[in-house]
DNA sequence: GTCTATACACCGATAGAC
DNA sequence: GTCTATCGGTGTATAGAC
């Protein structure tokens, strides 16, 4: 392996390797905890514990493991979701899974970065189509399989998930609750009456 | 007028003022179109066409230029919102405004700021609540005045669509649209129901 | 593979003249 | 009110030694 071409032919470490997934972890705790802003190479480096130029070795530009950062976190997203989708009650885990585990921080910093980022947005939106289809397969399976039927089609119950979670779970980080009580009322009573 | 107050003693321009206003405007335009590692006060400076001395004139820190940016979109927003509260179809409208007319890109990169900016934060939280509070009132009220219920409360509804509105908004502008029809017909046949 | 050293641009913010 | 000038800091990215 000789890793990802970057713009320039300068010889570059190899992806995958110890010090390219700490890289990783480093940027993705940096975005998390102080946001995208903070996110130079000098701070993942020294999070890291190496020194400033070894994180050109591994990546060609600063966006490029940005895009990294993000492909390797969606693909970790998808397996997850993967593996709910195999179980019985692929609602109730896709919701859980949007409501509550969704971090809404690390997801605004990507979305602001995908503004700017090409590569990014690419990823982004990928990451949403594939998300979406699984979801709407797994829904639509379990709902076959217990031969029940919804006024919502599946495409339209995965994207309210979706937007509720996002919302919610956005709101309850910034300290706002107003609703919340409802309306997860309401998905847990729609969950409920599809899954049991 | 002579001004807010920074967190220095250093005299400052006027607060409302044609300057303070262009000021803002271009902060507002530079993060909507390059994102706010662009919004930088030589930028602000040179769209409105002064030098970046001046800047801090009107603003002690550029932190403070991004609250006051906010703070009076937010005041935009709420008297738009106050106004559409008064016709007769209130529901319809705020479902108008949250799937058409917000600007997902100023949303994400307010929110990433707000992870960083206390103040911003703050301001971020009294939109919502207020933004939420007087969508209630209006579709409670027009739910009176039309003698029908729905199953869904008040807060519930308001809640659903700025949450759908955001996310099909988001989406459409990367270029995604799957689940969109089903979603934007279910609203509307929910929206016909209540409101006609 | 990992390092030292460094070029060069841009940033926020301030001092003080007019 | 608006300007010139400037400080100190930090950023991306590269050259080239070991």
């Amino acid at each position: 392996m000789t890793g990802i071409k970057g713009k320039s032919e300068r010889r570059m470490g190899p992806t995958g390797s110890e010090n390219w997934h700490a890289m990783l972890d480093g940027a993705e705790d940096i975005l998390r905890e102080d946001g995208h802003a903070e996110l130079t190479s000098r701070r993942v480096a020294e999070r890291v514990g190496v020194k400033q130029r070894l994180v050109y070795y591994y990546f060609s530009t600063m966006d490029e493991l940005i895009v990294e950062t993000f492909r390797r976190l969606s693909i970790r997203e998808l397996d997850r979701l993967k593996e709910i989708s195999r179980g019985d009650q692929p609602l109730r885990e896709i919701w859980e899974v949007s409501s509550r585990s969704t971090d809404a921080r690390l997801i605004s910093e990507f979305m602001a970065l995908a503004n700017r980022i090409d590569d990014l947005k690419q990823e982004v939106i990928k990451f949403i189509e594939e998300t979406r289809t699984l979801q709407v397969e797994a829904i639509n399976a379990a709902m076959e399989r217990r031969s029940v039927k919804s006024p919502l089609s599946a495409p339209a119950i995965a994207l309210m998930a979706a937007s509720i979670g996002l919302l919610v779970n956005r709101e309850q980080q910034l300290g706002v609750n107003f609703g919340h009580d409802e309306i997860l009322a309401i998905v847990e009573q729609f969950v409920t009456r599809l899954e049991g």
